[in-house]
RNA sequence: GGCUCGCUAGCUCAACUGAAUAGAGCAUCUGACUACGGAUCAGAAGGUUACAGGUUUGAAUCCUGUGCGAGUCACCA
């Protein structure tokens, strides 16, 4: 029982025994003291005056005058206005820091095997370039959310959809033809994916000389896009992937074996993964197959062209097209198919789709169409919808070649990360390896928690100039900490320093509010579950390291002479340590030892 | 134009289901180094929470309207 139920369950029966009213033990909210004021916790008394016939200040004085009376942990309370401040007993303190070293895994739940199925699907590339700073956010939040739901006790499938066909993907085989002098990932020293997008690009630079040319000779923005000899190409060569063609399939598997090799790389660094991929070129002709079994259920209906529409009008909605006059399947269809083929392989029970804010239109609709067509989750698919990373001098464009591409991002992290570490001094004897690791660790901590921090709806402003800048609220303050801790607990051990009871020492203020905020961890995760926000964690994670910090230099741990003090903060340093850890691991970020 | 979202300190961001004097970091200024790891800590300064109304004992938070910004309203994905 925590400390806060212990208040919860108290407040409500001293109100009923007191007034006479009936009040749900979670209906008392109470929340950590302010500073300014005496106390732990702090219940506001005006939802009970009206019950009470009394003046705020004086049913506090009741309420906290019954709880020093009846509830032991209760040592004493003062009312300001509305409020009412309980101290906790201090010794309190101490045994629920022994709870909290006595639970395994603190803070995360196991999933049961009956526990709901939550499937999360992120990333979501298309296979004509490497992935940007836009995916990072993406991915970043995506493996995120997927952790803290496993931690909120739920079974989780990370998923992620390829889009692995359609005009894009021919636009940088054709050009992969035309210009690349048959360049492979190995004889250009490129990864697969930055090969394959420089061909995108040459295609684009290509195509816009041969519009201008055409435009030069007096037509049209239409009348060219139409004349355009690489368009025409590239529209007959995915005539011919569609049809099969042996010889365009297998340029095409080719191609994409090497994007999905550079892809494993940049995912594996990044340290995300999946449990489940699917590709879209396996699933979009089981969205068909839906959308003419809708067809002839009256879901949807058929225009004189040919065309399949739903009509989400009653819905507030518009008509939506599901499949072209050509019978060809669009990026809805695509979607139902391979909902069709999750449910076939796995029983879930929610579904959530990581994708960026420019989409919500789409959800809704695809929302209402599974519904209508029998998914189960259909109705409630959750969109975890986030805004865009934008830069400080404007937005990314791809054509203006203002894109941050994400192993560049990535390895500029690291190489900040070991030249601060190497100004600092801190590489100084360490191998080689170690100091490849730490910078890794750094690097790519500092990223994340800069992404990761931010409310996922705003749009975010991404500089990198200050992602690199190592002090304040920032990854790597938060690795810092933890090395520092594990370096102390480390001495402690050298020293043969042993644990001994210090369930009689009186905590110092520093230390209850320590203690208090890593009784807090648990209740964190769920609301960061129910509120699928991994900032919550990340804007934990640094308060408890603040704390910690204030903590830290308010005393001295190894020089404290007394046994049961010094037990106590090597404990406090000790949970602190592996809340960190599991506060950040959920955030996929991970703590080095020394750094 | 319709719909959705955002607007908090000079800058980047917090504030759980409404609660006390709206909090951090960066930048600026002032202190603390014979230091259990200073990538630290303490302090100062910085705000009419875009604006105007409303509901409430109480509003950054809820409602209405206005302004500014973003996104979307494709036989693109």
């Amino acid at each position: 029982m925590t400390v806060e139920n212990i208040i919860k369950q108290a407040v409500a029966r001293a109100v009923g025994e007191l007034y006479g009213l009936e009040v749900a033990p979670d209906s008392v909210s109470p929340q950590a003291t302010r500073k300014e004021f005496e106390g732990n916790l702090t219940v506001m008394v005006f939802p009970y005056v009206k019950a009470a016939r009394k003046a705020p200040e004086a049913v506090g004085r009741e309420i906290g005058q019954w709880l020093v009376d009846n509830e032991p942990a209760v040592g004493g309370f003062n009312v300001v206005k509305g409020f009412l401040n309980i101290v906790i007993t201090p010794t309190v303190w101490n045994s629920v820091l022994a709870d909290i070293l006595a639970t395994p895994d603190y803070g995360i739940r196991k999933a049961a095997a009956d526990a709901p199925l939550v499937m999360v699907e992120y990333s979501s590339p298309n296979t004509n370039k490497p992935l940007h700073l836009g995916h990072v956010r993406n991915n970043l939040l995506g493996y995120s959310l997927a952790c803290i739901l496993e931690a909120c006790g739920n079974r989780v499938v990370k998923t992620n959809i390829v889009n692995d066909r359609g005009i894009h993907i021919c636009k940088s085989m054709l050009a992969w033809q035309k210009w690349a002098g048959g360049a492979t990932p190995e004889s250009a020293g490129v990864k697969g994916d930055h090969l394959i997008g420089d061909c995108y690009v040459a295609f684009d630079k290509h195509y816009k000389a041969e519009l201008k040319a055409l435009k030069e000779q007096g037509m049209s923005d239409e009348e060219a896009e139409a004349a355009s000899t690489l368009m025409q190409e590239a529209r007959e060569m995915l005539r011919k992937w569609e049809a099969g063609d042996p010889e365009v399939r297998a340029l095409w598997e080719k191609m994409n074996s090497w994007v999905y090799a550079g892809f494993d790389e940049t995912y594996r660094r990044m340290g995300v993964g999946f449990d489940k991929i699917y590709y879209e070129s396996r699933t979009y002709l089981d969205g068909k197959k839906k959308v003419l079994e809708g067809l002839e259920k009256g879901i949807m209906y058929r225009r004189e062209d040919g065309s399949v529409w739903a009509d989400l009008r009653a819905d507030g909605l518009d008509e939506k097209l599901l499949l072209r006059s050509d019978g060809t399947s669009v990026y809805m269809t695509q979607d139902i198919g391979t909902a069709a083929q999750r449910y076939a392989d796995y029983p879930i029970d929610r579904m959530i789709y990581v994708v960026g804010n420019e989409q919500e239109y789409h959800f809704k609709v695809l929302s209402l169409i599974l519904d209508k067509l029998g998914f189960r989750w259909g109705k409630e698919l959750v969109h975890f919808s986030y805004g865009m990373v934008e830069l400080p001098n404007g937005k990314m464009k791809s054509r203006e070649g203002t894109v941050v591409d994400a192993d560049d991002l990535m390895e500029s992290m690291v190489s900040d990360a070991r030249r601060v570490s190497e100004e600092l001094g801190k590489t100084d004897g360490l191998t080689d390896a170690e100091i490849d690791c730490i910078a890794e660790m750094v690097g790519l901590g500092a990223l994340k928690y800069f992404l990761l921090k931010v409310d996922p709806r705003k749009n975010m402003t991404f500089n990198p100039a200050e992602s690199i800048d190592f002090n304040g609220n920032t990854g790597p303050f938060i690795q810092y900490t933890y090395a520092r801790i594990r370096s102390v607990l480390r001495r402690a051990a050298e020293a043969g320093m042993e644990m001994t009871d210090y369930s009689a020492v009186i905590p110092n203020d520093r230390e209850v509010a320590l203690v208090q905020r890593l009784a807090d961890f648990p209740s964190v995760v769920a609301e960061a579950g129910r509120n699928f926000s991994p900032a919550l964690i990340a804007n934990y994670c640094y308060d408890l390291v603040k704390e910690y910090n204030q903590f830290y230099h308010d005393c001295s741990i190894l020089r404290e002479t007394d046994a049961a003090v010094r037990s106590l903060r090597l404990a406090l340093s000790e949970a602190t340590a592996r809340v960190v850890a599991a506060a950040t691991g959920l955030l996929g970020i991970s703590v080095p030892e020394r750094m």
